[in-house]
DNA sequence: TAATTTAGCAACCATAAAGTTGCATATTAA
DNA sequence: TTAATATGCAACTTTATGGTTGCTAAATTA
């Protein structure tokens, strides 16, 4: 369907997400679908649906017991876009000369 | 609308734009939209809309001379999304000792 | 001045995305 | 075993998104 890089942009492209994903990365632990819905002003089945996008993006994985499925956050994901956005860092001053550095180190 | 972060994030998501975006990056001069437009399979206008999308996003920045539209990349809009997953990194390796170090250094 | 080029604007279309309601099911508690 | 809780699934609505076609207008070139 669409590539990794693009999941997880489109995944942390969304406000809601975001939020979501913060409360699961400072929570102290793992948290239900119930317990994360209860800190949203949106029906539960509305957030199991973000989790499920944070899920397929690898941001958030999901430990089932009994009857209920605790989500933990999983930040580490992030590493690809940040990877994605290092090649750009370069570019972030003087766009002309960084490119030449860039190409100089190249040859 | 939107908050500038999420507009980042909206533009970058999209697979199409980051191909128009890197363009601009490495080019090693301003193109005009149909010099884009030649790079692409689209029509010109789908990707006057990308590059729209683009500079109110803070990640183009257009400089009209005569009846042609010269199209930069301004990377250095991404330190925003930088910062957004600075936050994160903190949570890469294990999460609960990071979030202790965390909490320590606001104390 | 006539023809060409560059581009914007508007309308349209198809699909995806964000969120809802309603219902079924499995697990746990009384 | 009955009641309550946690969740998934499906259908539906609304709005956003990615892209198209067709037309208009301004700037260049012949």
């Amino acid at each position: 369907m669409q590539d990794k890089i693009t999941r997880l942009f489109k995944a942390i492209a969304d406000p809601t997400r975001r939020d979501i994903f913060h409360a699961l990365v400072i929570a102290t632990s793992a948290l239900s679908i119930t317990q994360i819905s209860n800190q949203f002003e949106m029906t539960r089945q509305g957030v199991t649906k973000h989790i499920k996008t944070l899920e397929e993006a690898g941001l958030v994985y999901i430990n089932s017991q009994g009857r209920e499925r605790f989500c933990n956050a999983n930040p580490k994901e992030l590493q690809d876009l940040n990877k994605w956005m290092k090649f750009y860092e370069q570019f972030w001053d003087d766009k002309l000369s960084s490119l030449g550095d860039y190409l100089d180190e190249k040859s």
